[in-house]
DNA sequence: ATGACCGGCACCGCCGGA
């Protein structure tokens, strides 16, 4: 396998170890978030950033200050609302904007492809409340974004699947399980369509690993939810199983959302490795 | 108990977020 991703200097039994970082960030505006994600790309140089809620049209995002970071862009944007990119070093290929055959005016999809790893950065619906016409959109949506998934894994077996998925797996993903029982991000239908994304065969690569209880990627602005750590595990890197049986790390980096003016979200990353031999 | 904090937009409050 080709890795568009770093290739560390130090073999292993003499094979070559090349590694790709692939990472996930809901950022509720890029025009207001521009520096933390120039500083978080400068610390961490992932292979591909997968960005939601950029909350501008496509001819507004900050490309300049993106491409003197050494980052390429793949953008679908929208005025005020939603708004997804692909940002990676090396240029992606065969981008696709949204869901095919889904007409759906939110931009909330996009993919493309680095070197042989489809990348999908998503932001799957809010949902609003059960009750809520805007929760029968996001059942409808996932729906769709799973049968463009199976259709995607046929004819790319590499495939990384990053963003806000607005919803919470498990019981153990939330801060108080009791009163958010059956709530919106964590209600059973929406447990059941992420699950859905799942059995076509891809792995929620944090939980590929040990991790810290009560582990959240996304905090309340109000009532001091970050510092008293109040919060969902809502955003994820799904792996398909092939990827996700060479994925060294996945984790949760707390640090931007204690910055002044940050996002609601935390960046989530994941390691992908390949020991194979660079001749393979 | 209620509302609380943000960003965007377009105005002097509202919508949407989760």
């Amino acid at each position: 396998m080709r890795w568009p991703g770093k290739k560390h200097s130090n073999d292993i039994d003499g094979k070559t170890l090349m590694t790709m970082k692939i990472a996930t960030w809901n950022v509720n505006s890029i025009k207001v978030r521009l520096p933390h994600v120039l500083d978080w790309l400068d610390g961490h140089r992932p292979a591909v950033l997968c960005l939601q809620e950029l909350k501008c049209e496509a001819g507004n995002f900050p490309l300049e200050a993106v491409t003197a970071a050494g980052y390429h862009a793949l953008i679908a944007g929208q005025k005020a609302y939603n708004g997804v990119a692909l940002l990676s070093l090396q240029p992606g290929s065969d981008p696709v904007i949204g869901i095919p055959g889904f007409e759906d005016p939110q931009q909330r999809v996009i993919a493309a492809t680095y070197g042989e790893v489809r990348v999908i950065s998503v932001y799957c619906p809010n949902g609003e409340s059960l009750t809520s016409e805007k929760y029968g959109y996001k059942l409808r949506w996932f729906a769709a974004f799973r049968d463009y998934l199976e259709a995607t894994l046929m004819r790319y077996p590499l495939l990384v699947v990053a963003g806000d998925y607005n919803v919470a797996p498990e019981d153990r993903d939330v801060y108080d399980p009791v009163a958010w029982k059956g709530e919106v991000l964590c209600s059973d239908a929406e447990r059941a369509a992420f699950a859905a994304l799942l059995k076509l065969g891809l792995k929620d690569s944090f939980r590929l690993f040990e991790q810290a209880d009560k582990s959240y990627s996304w905090w309340h602005y109000r009532v001091n939810a970050f510092k008293r750590n109040m919060g969902l595990r809502i955003d994820h890197i799904l792996a398909s199983d092939p990827l996700a049986l060479t994925c060294s790390s996945c984790a949760i980096d707390k640090g931007p959302r204690a910055l002044e003016r940050p996002s609601d979200h935390a960046p989530v990353f994941a390691e992908f490795s390949d020991s194979s031999s660079p001749n393979s």
